[in-house]
DNA sequence: TTATAGCAGTTAAGCAAAAAGAGTGCTAAA
DNA sequence: TTTAGCACTCTTTTTGCTTAACTGCTATAA
């Protein structure tokens, strides 16, 4: 078991490291623990036991390891109040409420990575929940329309569709007659699926170019599937960390960030606010992330923020849960 | 003037730079021009004379200076072919024609950059000549409503609108008829000016609650404006040329990357393709960027190809060429 | 003129040794 | 349980030295 001025202790340590980026001698908190530096090296000593603390080398002082920054994150740190600056900035966003729901989440999280000096990743996607409940098709002249497919929920996608030459118009027309009426209340995922086995029988009899027509439409609708977009904002912004001043690490770092195969792994699908401390994430020992999942209107995914290993937790916390919350609005 | 031997050895020494990133020693050169190394030398000597050469150090090989890349760019470089499989990897974007055109542009610049190992930027935007073709109104809730502007080039955009309480559904009717017939035919950047002296006096006499549903629509159509979409992808790639080698370099260019505002400062409105050297660019002096215009459907921006100093010129012109010309259909 | 061989001079880069500084662990005493 | 003191360890910085890679220049040959 951990004394309570142990704990005290770890305490001071990590938001002494996480302040400064160096590693923290028994000398220096004497002052603050009202005892000798000989003191601090025994229940340093301890800590270091229980596998809280580390040394960078024998000589060195002391540096929370991720244990301790688990049971800091787990057992110590305390819930934040937000400084009204932030509040103000991030306040701006969620006022103006003609924004598009995915817009104000990636306008806030680039907000939370300048406010932080962390990197800040939006995943998105319209969730399973999503049914058609319009279809609009607009001639934009004699081979291209645009057609524009209007969720229940408030969510829309746009497609190109090419029509080919030598079609009549009132085929094209009924085609879209048919698509319009056999595909309403169809989820978004199960486009792909009603168009080859509901709508294309359908076509295949009451049109005559049907096998051009129903491949034209087909071609735009096809992709509605489970899209997820990505956003990372705030990439150098995390470099400025004095952690980050070698080459490969940094290259190592943005290379992860440029995957966008690997970035959408970092979904999460938990409802609480998760914290991936060094190797607990996918990116680099020195790194922390945290994330939560986000559900509004028919739109899920997540937001993160990645920062070093030496995150002010508790900020970032708090920062995630006030968009969180006004997500939920 | 520069003789043609001067000529084909500044040609020899740019392009062995631009692949080896090494200083080119006389040393190296002599089998190919089948002389002496105290001939090149001489030769190198006045080159560097002309400020098309120039040293890392007192002893070094030579290295291109700007201006020697520039006159490189200008009076030596040909006009490459691409090869099969870059035209493979690019052909299959431009023939899914599905695709809305913005991003067929963003995918076909992201293989540019996987292809190059340089930064793919694209900036675009609606042009001025889109014209509101058909303006969409979905209502999602009592509160909540879709509101959707398509342009006669196929632009589309949508905007939440959120309906006060208390607010008769024929209000609400009556308002979307009185934008639709007022604001068909107007010019996506003229739409806020519309509103506020064109429709808003309308519907001061015809509606009852005429301000509260008056602002709704005005806060949703408002910034239709010239918004500039930015897009960076592939920074990392950029990092692996050997000349990237020092953090705070790293940390420069980066910060650039990040910052929106500069990069929309990229935009170039010549037509043809451009090349910026070095100093010839904002970015960094190990920089070159290489970059054009493209218009389509009521659609422009700028496509470009960030790199070093040490870019395949040749190479990265035939491929911005040939995006430009797909997009141009 | 133009090209070449030879040589002195310059610089970067790598390596080892030395010196300084920051902290620790351990022991013995309070 | 705490503390003072001291030996020890490791990092960081500085310095000098050596090697290798080039160049510029000069004198000579074609």
């Amino acid at each position: 078991m951990i004394t309570d001025r142990q704990k005290k202790l770890l305490k001071t340590i990590v938001e002494n490291y996480i302040k400064t980026a160096r590693p923290v001698s028994s000398k220096a908190l004497c002052k603050r623990f009202k005892c000798s530096s000989a003191t601090i090296r025994n229940e340093m000593a301890s800590l270091e036991g229980l596998g809280l603390l580390q040394k960078t080398h024998t000589s060195s002082g002391r540096v929370p390891s991720d244990k301790g920054y688990r049971y800091y994150v787990d057992n110590i740190m305390k819930p934040e109040e937000l400084s009204d600056e932030d509040v103000m900035r991030l306040g701006q966003i969620f006022s103006n409420n003609s924004l598009v729901l995915s817009d104000a989440i990636s306008k806030s999280m680039e907000i939370v990575s300048e406010l932080t000096n962390y990197t800040a990743i939006v995943l998105g996607r319209s969730s399973d929940d999503n049914r058609i409940a319009k279809v609009e098709v607009v001639p934009i002249d004699n081979n291209k329309m645009i057609a524009i497919v209007i969720t229940d929920k408030g969510h829309v996608e746009n497609r190109n569709v090419t029509i080919p030459d030598n079609i009549s118009k009132d085929e094209v027309k009924r085609v879209i007659e048919i698509i319009d009426k056999l595909i309403i209340g169809v989820s978004l995922s199960d486009v792909a699926k009603v168009l080859e086995f509901e709508v294309k029988p359908v076509i295949d009899k009451a049109v005559k170019q049907h096998e051009a027509l129903y491949n034209a439409f087909y071609n735009a609708f096809s992709d509605f599937g489970p899209k997820q977009s990505v956003m990372v904002r705030g990439t150098s912004n995390l470099l400025k960390e004095p952690e980050f001043d070698d080459v490969d690490k940094i290259r190592n770092i943005l290379n992860k960030f440029d995957d966008h195969d690997f970035i959408r792994n970092i979904k999460e699908d938990d409802d609480g606010i998760k914290v991936y401390i060094g190797s607990e994430n996918q990116i680099d020992d020195d790194i922390s992330v945290i994330k939560t999942y986000f559900y509004k209107d028919g739109e899920e995914g997540t937001i993160a923020l990645v920062g070093p290993k030496r995150m002010e937790y508790g900020r970032a916390e708090a920062l995630l849960n006030y968009i969180k919350e006004n997500i939920g609005r």
